[in-house]
DNA sequence: ATGTGC
């Protein structure tokens, strides 16, 4: 694959073959080196109809389902262009969401463990069904898909201002119920307030370094102060819903005169039947994963209270695997683009009107997961982001799975968690290996990156206490 | 990511 490096941080793929636009990766020729397989879903997803500006990847890129983790692109809705689950991801709405404690670590130490202990108890998590809410059968689960962690909010479980700090106010308004098929409300229906496995978690956390401070005050951040991060998602049902709409666009595609280069990239226009089923699933899917995600929050704020006498209060919300209906300029005119982030996250610069109004002097907080047992970031959205406004969202494998469990044992994640002063809470010890710092890039890397390119601003670094994992 | 496979 030919590169480019057209500037600092930023190298370009030439259009060549079927492709309708040039890619553009945001990156360091060190992380570059574990990402040369991913460069090829960058060039096959520029071939997509109604593709913009470039097929672009993140600093943390690497192979996903047809489209690369890490990757972004944007479709004109007026002129064809086309939706493709894979450019979501199977986990619909995954993401992160932070809370600040009214304490700082040294308060908490006395309590931490006690804490931990209470998470422990209080997070459903792993493979399969649990979750902090029994429902009481399929109609309350609609009303989560529609109402998202509004719903969880007007039941009792969390607060306004968890509304006001959530990306689109905890829920978007054009999910289609109608649209989530019945295997993937069975599996949604027992996961409500669930972790899941892999390398979701809940993290408690304190703020080891403030980059801007006048971000992280707006943002309710301050050095040695308590924090804690959630990283799941929309669990069996975001699963099931991207497993039912590939096979329908699959089958659908050859209607609309589309060929793509990988079966995985299966599409059709966001303004098509299939499409706006599509769509209207995924955003019955990203309500799931905000409910998920508030219930969740209501259940570590109990144990906080309980245990230390601690308030957690939200700072944001965001998810990095959706696709979204945006206004972009294009070429100079405004265009409605279907913008599809698949381990991006959405970084608004300052000024967007749709940002809570006490943040939109210092645009949008940004909140990359880092590995277990290594640092989290908080970052702001910047003038000028040049990738649709979104940059990077967590750390990227470099390992696989398989070859992680194969190199390194449990008891060497055990002693090097221990040597940290983290308490982990897993479910199991067993598996955990997979999700060792070594199968992953250097969080603290991509970030670096993601701001020398230009995508975002560092404002605070995060790093664990203890944490709690399926 | 995932009732960790078709």
């Amino acid at each position: 694959m030919e590169l480019v490096e057209e500037r600092p941080y930023r190298f370009r793929i030439e259009r060549h073959g079927d492709m309708r636009v040039p890619g553009l990766v945001f990156a360091s020729r060190q992380l570059l080196k574990d990402a040369e397989k991913s460069l090829e879903q960058v060039v096959h997803v520029a071939t997509l109809p109604g593709i913009v500006g470039a097929s672009y990847a993140m600093p943390d890129i690497h192979w996903g389902y047809g489209f690369p983790i890490g990757g972004v692109a944007a479709t004109d809705v007026d002129e064809g262009g086309v939706v493709s689950p894979g450019g979501v991801g199977f986990d619909i709405s995954c993401g992160v969401r932070l809370l600040a404690a009214d304490c700082d670590r040294a308060e908490l130490r006395p309590a931490l463990l006690a804490v931990m202990d209470g998470l422990d108890r209080a997070i459903p998590r792993g493979a399969g069904p649990g979750g902090v809410w029994r429902l009481d059968g399929p109609r309350q689960l609609e009303r989560i898909l529609q109402g998202g962690s509004r719903y969880a909010v007007e039941q009792g479980h969390g607060e306004e201002r968890d509304l006001i700090r959530c990306e689109d106010g905890g829920a978007v308004a054009d999910a289609d119920v109608t649209r989530v098929g019945p295997r993937a409300r069975e599996r949604g229906l027992g996961q409500v307030g669930s972790l899941g496995s892999a390398n979701h978690f809940l993290e408690v956390q304190q703020v080891a370094r403030v980059y801007d401070e006048r971000a992280a005050a707006a943002f309710g951040l301050a050095e040695g102060q308590v924090c804690v991060m959630i990283h799941c998602g929309s669990r069996g049902l975001g699963h099931q819903i991207c497993t039912d709409h590939v096979r329908e666009m699959g089958r659908a595609m050859a209607r609309y005169g589309i060929t793509v280069p990988d079966r995985q990239l299966a599409c059709t226009p966001v303004d098509s039947p299939e499409g706006r089923a599509y769509l209207g699933a995924m955003a019955a899917a990203a309500n799931y994963g905000r409910a998920n995600r508030q219930l969740l929050t209501d259940a570590a704020r109990r144990v906080f209270e309980r245990a230390a006498g601690v308030r957690l209060s939200l700072v944001y919300d965001v998810s990095h695997n959706l696709a979204k209906i945006e206004t972009h300029p294009v070429d100079g005119t405004r265009r409605r683009l279907c913008v599809h982030r698949k381990g991006a996250t959405r970084a608004f610069p300052p000024g967007h009107p749709d940002l809570p109004r006490d943040l939109r002097g210092v645009g949008q907080p940004v909140l990359i997961p880092g590995t277990m047992g290594t640092a989290s970031y908080v970052l702001a959205g910047v003038p000028g982001g040049g990738a649709f406004a979104s940059t990077c969202h967590g750390a990227g494998r470099t390992m696989s799975r398989h070859e992680a469990v194969r190199t390194i044992t449990d008891r060497q994640l055990r002693a090097r968690l221990e040597r940290d002063g983290i308490a982990a809470r897993p479910l199991s010890w067993r598996g955990l290996p997979e999700e060792a710092p070594e199968a992953y890039k250097d969080v603290d890397a991509v970030v670096a990156v993601a701001e020398e390119a230009g995508l975002c601003g560092r404002v605070a670094r995060l790093v664990p206490l203890g944490v709690v994992k399926g």
